[in-house]
DNA sequence: TATTAGCACTCATACTAATCGAGTGCTAAT
DNA sequence: ATTAGCACTCGATTAGTATGAGTGCTAATA
C-alpha cells in the first residue's frame, strides 16, 4: 500500500483540523471540509488504510482519528519543503537593543513565548573559536587582586584572587606582562601542561597567583560552564489540556526549572551538521533527547552572532502545535537577532 | 467570648491535624486524639465558638473544620514564641563551598526545596553601603576599551566601551588616574552632576568615554539592577492538591518564572525594620504582597553576609505547610550561609 | 472497479437517582 | 458544665440510562 495523492490530502486534512481543534477528527468532517468530493464512507476506508500505515490512530474504537508521531513527522517534513510562508502577526516592535546580551536573550525568550503561546527557551551563545584576547591583573585591596580575562567575542570573566602577602605594583606589572606575552591569542588546546609549568617557573614565588589565573582562564574558555538558558512562558503549557494534568505538567515545569535537561537539547543541537533547512529542527514526542518531553514537540534553531558565537532558541509546546507559525516566528526572531548583532 | 486555655488547645489540635492530613477535621477526631477528656459534643460546641471567632471554618455545612488565615496566623505567632525546636532531618552535607556566590545561592535554593518539598527562592544580596572601590580601563582592541568597576563587597562590573578613534596607552593611563582619584571611595549619592561635569571637563576630548564609564558605575552601584532571584522546586506545588489545579498552578508558576513579582516580596522584606524574631517573616494567604500567592503561605528570612550585604531566602507552599519544619530548615540554612561567608 | 448508502455496533460523555457516611446542631438527660 | 442521642446536611460514590459521534462492514450503484 502506498501513500498516493489522495491519501496525502486526507492525511494533511486530518492533521490540520486536529491542530485547530485538538479533538479527534472523523470521516464526515473531512468529507465536508475538503475539496475532495468524496463521501464519508470512502474517507473511512482511506483512513483505515492510513491507520494501518501508522500515520493516524484512534484513541478508542469508534472515535475520530488523531495523528501519530509518524503522522506529525510526515506533516512537518512536507511543511519544510514548501516555501516558507510569511508570518505577519508577530508584533513588530520586537527586540529592543539592550547593552547586555543576556537582556536581549531574556527578552527574546519572552517574545517567543508571548507570540506563540508556547514555552520558549534561549541559550547563551557558545563560543567556538575562543582564543584568549587579554588578561589583566590589578590590585584591589591589601590582599586581593582582580584578574580580568577577555576572550574573543568579548566575553569577560572576573576572578578575585587572595594573596598571602600584598603584591607591589611592580610585581603585578611583571605578572601582567608575563601572562599576556605567553597566553594572548592562544586557544584552550594550546595551553598545555608544559606551558603552564613554564609560566609557573617564571613567576617565581608567585606561582599560586599564576595558577589561580590559569584556572580562571580555563573557566572562561570552557563553554559549557558558561552556558545559561533563559526560559519564558512555561505556564503556557496549561493552555493545552493534554499537557496540563499534574504529572505531565510537573515533569515539564521541572525540566524547565532544572535547565540541565534543556542543556541536553541545546548541545545535541549544536553538535549536528546543521545543514537542516533554515537550521530549524523539529523533535516530535519521543524524538527529543529528554524523556520529560515525550508528549511535547520541540522546535529548535541555531542562531549565530558572528565570530562563531552560536546559541539555540527553542519552542516547546504540545505535539499539535502550530508548526507553521512557530517556524515562522522563529525565523523572524533570527532576523532580529542578526540585526542586533550587525548594528553593534 | 475569649480564647481560653481549652479553646487554644482545641484550635491547635485542629490546625495540627489539618496540617498533617489536609482534610477537614471533625469533632470526634479531636476528642479521641487529644489529652483533653472531652466528648465530641463538647468539642463541637467549642468549635462552633471558634468558628464564630473566625479561627476556623467549614468548607460546607456538615463537614469538619479547616483553619482560616486568622487561625494560621494565631498558630504561627504562638509558634514563634515557643523556643525553637531543632530540626534534625535536614541532610547534613548541605552547602558545598563554590567560588561563585551565585552557585552557592542556586544550591541553597535547591537544598531548601529538596528538604521541605515546597518551592524555594533565594535572592542575591543587595549591597547597602556600596562605595566605589576601584576603576580600571584597559584597551582590548583597536576601538574598544574595557572598564572594570569594583564596588565594596567585591562586586565586579564590566563594560565594553567603543571609541571613535583608538586611544593610546598614555591617554588610558591618564583617564584611569583621573577616574580613580576622583571617584574612589565615593557612594552613589556623592557622585553628583557637579562632579560629573568636572570629570568631563578634565577628560577633554574624551568626555564620551568618561560618561560611558560613569553610566557603568551607576549601573554597578544601583542595587535593584543587579538583583537576581534563583528558584527551585516550583513543581513541588503539584504535591498539594489545593494548589495543583490549572489556574492556580499556572499563576504560581508564572510568578516564579517572571521574577518581577518575587522581587516585590524580597524588597518589601528588606525595607522593614527586621526586628522580627530570628528575622523570619511569615505571610499567610493574602498577607503576601503578591496576589498570585493568595492560596499560599510564604516564609522569608533575611540573610546577611557581612558588610551590609543582605539577601532574602523564601519558601512558598500551601497554607497548610509544616511551618515548624520550614522555619527550622531556614534557620539551619542561615547558619550554613554564615559559615560559608566566614570561611572565605 | 470504485464509490456510496445504510445499518448495527462501540464507547466516551452526560445525566439521573440512590445510597453512604462523616460530621454537624440541637435538645434533653446527667 | 458535660454528654448521649437523634435528625439532618451534603459531598462523594455507585449504578443505571440515555445520547451521539463515529466506526466497520455489506450490499447496492454508477
Amino acid at each position: 500500500m502506498d501513500l498516493d495523492e489522495r491519501k496525502i490530502k486526507i492525511l494533511t486534512a486530518v492533521i490540520k483540523t486536529y491542530l485547530e481543534t485538538g479533538e479527534p477528527v472523523g470521516s464526515r468532517t473531512i468529507s465536508k471540509y475538503t475539496d475532495l468530493k468524496l463521501s464519508s464512507a470512502t474517507i473511512r476506508n482511506e483512513m483505515a488504510d492510513l491507520e494501518e500505515m501508522g500515520y493516524i490512530l484512534q484513541p478508542h474504537t469508534s472515535s475520530g482519528r488523531i495523528p501519530t508521531d509518524k503522522g506529525y513527522r510526515f506533516y512537518v517534513d512536507s511543511l519544510m519543503e514548501t516555501k516558507e510562508k510569511e508570518i505577519e502577526d508577530m508584533k513588530e516592535v520586537v527586540l529592543e537593543k539592550a547593552d547586555k546580551l543576556s537582556e536581549v536573550l531574556k527578552q527574546a525568550a519572552k517574545l517567543l513565548a508571548a507570540n506563540t503561546n508556547y514555552a520558549a527557551m534561549v541559550s547563551t551563545p557558545e563560543i567556538h573559536r575562543n582564543k584568549l584576547k587579554f588578561i589583566q591583573l590589578s590590585r584591589v585591596d591589601e590582599n586581593s587582586i582582580l584578574a580580568v580575562i577577555v576572550v574573543e567575542g568579548n566575553i569577560i570573566k572576573n576572578k578575585m584572587i587572595q594573596t598571602e602577602a600584598p603584591l607591589d605594583d611592580d610585581t603585578i606589572l611583571k605578572l601582567n606582562l608575563l601572562l599576556n606575552t605567553h597566553l594572548n591569542g592562544l586557544s584552550l588546546e594550546k595551553i598545555n601542561l608544559g606551558l603552564i609549568t613554564l609560566l609557573k617557573e617564571k613567576a617565581g614565588i608567585h606561582t599560586d597567583v599564576v595558577s589561580s589565573v590559569i584556572d580562571a582562564v580555563a573557566d572562561a574558555i570552557r563553554a559549557d560552564e558558561n552556558l545559561e538558558i533563559y526560559t519564558s512562558g512555561a505556564n503556557n503549557i496549561f493552555k493545552y489540556p493534554e499537557l496540563a494534568d499534574n504529572e505531565r505538567a510537573s515533569d515539564i515545569i521541572n525540566t524547565f526549572e532544572e535547565k540541565k535537561q534543556l542543556e541536553k537539547m541545546v548541545t545535541e543541537r549544536l553538535m549536528e551538521d546543521s545543514a537542516e533547512k533554515n537550521g530549524i529542527q523539529v523533535y516530535i514526542g519521543s524524538e527529543a533527547p529528554v524523556p520529560a518531553m515525550k508528549d511535547c514537540s520541540v522546535v529548535t534553531a541555531t542562531y549565530e552572532l558572528g565570530e562563531g558565537m552560536r546559541g539555540t532558541v527553542g519552542i516547546i509546546g504540545p505535539k499539535r502545535m502550530d508548526y507553521e507559525k512557530v517556524m515562522g516566528t522563529i525565523k523572524k526572531l533570527m532576523d532580529q537577532l542578526d540585526m542586533i548583532y550587525k548594528s553593534t
